[in-house]
Parts: structure tokens; sequence; C-alpha cells
RNA sequence: GUGUUCGUAGCUCAGCUGGAUAGAGCAACGGCCUUCUAAGCCGUGGGUCGGGGGUUCGAAUCCCUUCGAGCACGCCA
């Protein structure tokens, strides 16, 4: 379906031609003054020196065209050269019917893409803590945004499964249990099933090595070692790691589902650890690569630049991997198996000149072709009150599962409070799933409010509040609708045979020409990767919901035809409503 | 130092591909529940859009400059 500022833009660029204009002056934007207007067109006053007119001269020309349109309602020309329209009732009821049988309520399919998006980027073997927050919040919304949109999307969680901790932890657990076989390498027999320590004891034991290697230049020694020997691939300490690994995913999975997120691939650094060689190899053939300083670099400056690159450093001065090779081998291992025609890469923003780094480089030696899109969406901190990076009351750095039990305490609580109030029969078991599907809406919509590359000052108080541009509020919203529609259910109504009509008071006109929008929305969203874009439409168009629920009653109307009517809308309302939480990745209790 | 992001109401944020009177929420104050969930709705007060200059018929928005803040700048990830 085409937009609907496109359908109206094209309506007064036909009559600014049959006026004698330019077509290009007609196009219509959304009124600045909904007291005056529900759109308005500025081309006359665009065209004003072109055609040395005044500008209202000409709007009222164009007025004149419109008179007898099939889309305009009023089309007022106003100084100094506005073009006022409002649409006629008819024109919108049959945009929305439209929309209502359209799978994707209006969404035009995009040049189908396939995407890969890399987020999350949790360490094994490492709690996750509030930092991995936004990665996972923000990428998993766009995942479900761009699959939305029709493109084959990929997520990939992108372990950090390699490298100096997992030594550590190594060494550590030998220091700790000398007897296991996995360090005696005479040992020939088959590895037991079990991992040797559970996850609480695997989150103690590698802060505790981190500790100690740094200040114990023997035991980082040590730990080197381990990395070295699992590294080149010694049977015991492969198998070991596959233990890390097994109990630490477990035990990200878990978390993971609990905040709705769900990744496609389990990949992690060290599935292409045996990459490296070659790749190296090939820059180093191909002249890519040279020696700076020691280390072996790819130079990524260009002339057009206004600052200093620095070179994209492939390995150290001791010749070992580093962040950057392993990203580059990624990229070289995901255009191998997957061709995808874009990345996306979800980090902090203090990364944004590293991925400009390896973007150039995968560029310039050809890992990835030319016309494929590399992006680096780098997110802002998740600030605490003070504006100061989020800390617990001890101030250390909280634990996100700890984080996310403390807002769905406050949430049962509040719950509860309600239900007592208002006398809702509410049990246990109830209250608790409605708690965290509550909590759920309430951190994600208070980080995806917000433009994904600013910091946010996460309040918990205000997040938890229920008031306001808040997911409950969005949520209660969406409650509201379903209780109608169940209680026209149980009347015998049937939702699959009502149809809409023509808006019978502003408030329910307002409701209609919000939920147009849609559409256009939903592209620029997509096209620029802005999940707050759709928190912002879910906003007003709740606003608007709630405004025509108070000017109108919808199951006392005795004209039928007419709560018909409202009932069509509102299953519009909800469908679209629920459309949108699913890709910011949450969803709506059915009361609350 | 270089680069970069940003500075909008007391607080938290929208708006930034130029348009009329700069919008929300919170906080403050005042209304609205015998009627579909008041976690709601309606209203009042609150801003020289950091400062200055420029482009334009028209600037929070574009350009320059200045002040202030954050962040990044080869062997961490």
């Amino acid at each position: 379906m085409k937009k609907i500022l496109d359908m109206i833009s094209e309506e007064v660029m036909r009559a600014f031609e049959e006026a004698g204009y330019e077509a290009a002056l007609g196009k219509v934007t959304l009124s600045n003054r909904p007291d005056l207007c529900e759109y308005q067109c500025n081309g006359a006053m665009a065209g004003a020196k072109k055609y040395h007119k005044a500008p209202l001269m000409i709007a009222q020309d164009v007025a004149a065209k419109l008179s007898d349109s099939r889309v305009f309602e009023m089309a007022d020309a106003v100084a100094p050269g506005f073009l006022n329209l409002k649409v006629k009732n008819a024109f919108i009821k049959e945009y929305l019917c439209g929309m209502a049988n359209d799978k994707k309520f209006g969404l035009k399919e995009p040049k189908k893409k396939t995407i890969i998006v890399d987020y999350g980027g949790p360490n094994v073997a490492k709690p996750l803590h509030v930092g991995h927050l936004r990665s996972a919040v923000i990428g998993e919304s766009v995942k479900r945004i761009e699959r939305y949109a029709g493109h084959k999307v990929i997520g990939d969680i992108h372990l950090g499964d390699w490298g100096l901790q997992m030594g550590l932890i190594i060494y550590e657990l030998q220091l700790r249990k000398p007897e296991l076989p996995y360090y005696d390498e005479s040992f020939e027999g088959e590895y037991p099933k079990e991992a040797p320590f559970t996850i609480s004891e695997l989150e103690e034991i590698y802060p505790t090595a981190s500790g100690k290697s740094k200040e114990d230049p023997a035991y980082k020694e040590r730990a080197m070692e381990a990395t070295f020997k699992l590294q080149s691939g010694v049977r015991g300490y492969r198998a070991l790691w596959q233990h890390i690994i097994d109990v630490s995913v477990a035990d990200l999975k878990r978390n993971y589902r609990n905040l709705s997120v769900e990744f496609d691939l389990w990949k992690g650094e060290s599935d292409v650890h045996d990459l490296i060689p070659d790749m190296v190899a090939y820059m180093k053939e191909a002249g890519y690569a040279h020696e700076s300083e020691g280390a072996l670099v790819v130079d990524v400056k260009e002339e057009t630049d206004t600052k200093e690159i620095p070179p994209c450093m492939i390995l150290k001065s001791d010749g070992a991997a580093l962040y950057n090779t392993t990203d580059l081998a990624t990229i070289m291992d995901r255009v191998a198996q997957y061709q995808p025609d874009e990345l996306i890469y979800l980090t902090d923003k203090r990364q944004d000149l590293y991925f400009e780094q390896v973007f150039r480089c995968a560029r310039k030696t050809k890992l990835v072709k030319e016309d494929m899109e590399l992006v680096h969406i780098g997110f802002g901190t998740m600030n605490g009150k003070d504006g100061k990076p989020y800390k617990t009351r001890q101030g250390g750095v909280p634990r996100l599962e700890n984080l996310i039990a403390e807002i769905n305490e406050e949430m049962l609580r509040k719950i509860k409070e309600n239900s007592a109030a208002k006398n809702y029969e509410i049990d246990e078991k109830e209250a608790e799933e409605t708690a965290k599907i509550v909590a759920l809406a309430a951190i994600k919509y208070g980080d995806l409010s917000n433009q994904a590359s600013k910091d946010y000052i996460f309040d918990i108080d205000r997040f938890t509040s229920f008031e306001g541009d808040t997911g409950p509020y969005i949520l209660y919203t969406i409650v509201r609708i379903k209780s109608i529609l169940n209680k026209y259910k149980e009347n015998g109504g049937n939702l699959s045979q009502v149809s809409i009509q023509n808006a019978c008071n502003d408030a329910e006109k307002a409701l209609m020409l919000e939920l147009t929008k849609f559409n256009a929305m939903m592209e620029a969203a997509c096209e620029e990767i802005a999940p707050h874009k759709i928190c912002a439409y879910i906003y007003d168009l709740a606003n608007e919901f709630n405004r025509f629920y108070h000017e109108t009653k919808i199951l006392s109307e005795e004209d039928e035809e007419k709560k018909a009517g409202f009932i069509a809308l509102l299953v519009l309302t909800r469908d679209i409503l629920e459309t949108c939480i699913d890709l910011l990745g949450f969803s709506a209790p059915e009361r609350m």
C-alpha cells in the first residue's frame, strides 16, 4: 500500500499542475497546527520566487483546484501561503480498511536482504551485568524489526569464549583440583561427562583468577601457558574448555530467555580461531598488511579523512591475534557461510573508531564485496540517577539477574496493591506471571524509547511508576482494548464480521489518522534502525486511543453498525499495538 | 592536542531531510469514577531551544564561531 502522505501529496501535486505550477511543490506534510488542519502543504511559499507571485495567490489557485477533491473535506489557503488540509472521513475509512486486510497493515516489502545482527556479546564464565542489557535489548529489537520488514535476519550472540580468560579459569581450576584427568597429558581415556564445577563456582573462579593474575606475574605466566595449550588443541584442555562453554551457555540461555532474547546462532570467537593463520597469510601476500612498530597492520586511512585514523592492527608484536583479528575472521566466516548483504553490530558507542577501522580493513582487503553494508550501532551508557554509569548501592557493577529480580519484585508488589484496591481476584501465580511481563516491558520500553546512541538514565522508580510514557502504560492500553473485545465476544459478537466505518467524532477521526501513519513510521524505523520511533508512535497511538475511549461508549452503543465499526477500529488498534510491542521485544498480558 | 557526540521546561526526553504559537512525561496545582480497567482522561502554571554571528521570505533544525560536558585516539575488548 502507498503511504497516506504520498497519496495525499499526489492529489495536491495534481492540483499544483492543473493550476499551472510545478508539481513537486505539492508535497504534503503532517500539520504543525492540529487546531487548524490535519495536513499542510508549504509549496506555495517555496514557489513564490520562481513564479514572481504572492504565495497566498498561489495557494488560492491550488485550493480552487482541490474544491471538488475526493480526498479533501477542506483545502484552505491561508496567510502567508499555507495550504491547510483536512481529509474526508470516507477516504480515511477506505485507507484503514485496506490496512486491516493487509498482513502488514500496508507496509511494503523492501528488496530482500540477508542481514546478520551481532549482539549480546557476553563472555563465557562471567555473569551478565547491566552493561549487557542494552546490546541485548536493542539488538533483539533491531533483529525483529528487520525481520518484520521482510529481510532474512540471523541473530548471532558472538560469545567471548577464547583467549586469556579461558586460560585463567583452567589454571585456577588446576590449582584447586590437580587430580582432574584433564591436566594429565598421558591420560587417554574418556573424560567425565559431568563438568567438574557448577555455574556459580565458575562465576567465582574467574574473578578470583583474574585478580591473582594481576598481582602475580608468575600466575599470569602459567595462565597464558594454559591459554596457549588450549589454543594449540591439547586434548584435556579442550575437553575442559567445552565443559566451561556448556555450563556457561546453559546459564546464558536461561538469562536471555528471561529477557525474551533469542539468538539464532551461538557462535563465538573460538569458531574462527582456525581461520586466522590463513587470513593473516593472505593479507600479507596480497600486500595489504605490513609491519609497523613490530606489529602487523593494515593502513585504513583515506584522503578524505578529517581525522587521523590509526591503522587496523592484525597481529600484536608478539605475534598473537587480538580482537580485530577475530572480528575480521568472523566477517570472513560469515560471508562464506551466509552470504549476507549487511552486517549490523551492536556495541557500546566507544567502539565507534574501532569498528570504522575494522570495516575499512575488511573492505580494503576484499573480505567483503563493495556493496556489503557494514553498520555499527554504538549505543550510549546506561547511567544511574546521578548521571554516572549505573552501579549497585555498594558501588559494584550490578548483575543483570539481580536488577531484573528487583524490578520483578517491585512490579509484583504494585500489581497486588492494584488488584486489592480494585477488588480483582488474582491468584499468586497469575500475579507473578503478569509482574514479569510488565517488568520486562518497563525495562525494554525504558531503554528503547531513548535514542540508542545517547546515554540514558536508568531510573527504576520512573520505569516502574506506571504513569506517563512507559511500557506499562502501553500494556495497560492494550489490556483495556482486549477487555472490551472479550466482552463484545461474550455478548455474542464476532470480531471477524465487523468492518471499519466513517468516523463519527473528532476523537475517533484522530485515532484513525494516527493508525494510518503505521507504514510510514515502520519504514523509517526499519531504514534508520530506530526502535525509538516505534515507541514514540505507540505512545501517540495509545494516547489517541485513550482519548477516544473516554469520549465514546463502545459496548453500550445502540446503533449496531456503528458499534461494529468501533469494534473493528479496536481490533486494528490492538493488532498494531501488539505488532509493535512484539518488535520491541515484549508482550502484553490478558489483564493487569 | 586531534577527532567525535551532545547541550531544548526544575527533572527525564522527543522534535533536527528548514515552515505558523518549540512538544510529551514526571514533579506542582485544579477538575472527572452508580456507566466498557481512574495504571486513565481534561485543564493551569513553567522555555530568549548554551552564547554570538551567518544563509533564508522563515532556523531548535543548515553553515561558521565560542563556551561547557561526555567519549575515543596501535599492541585491552
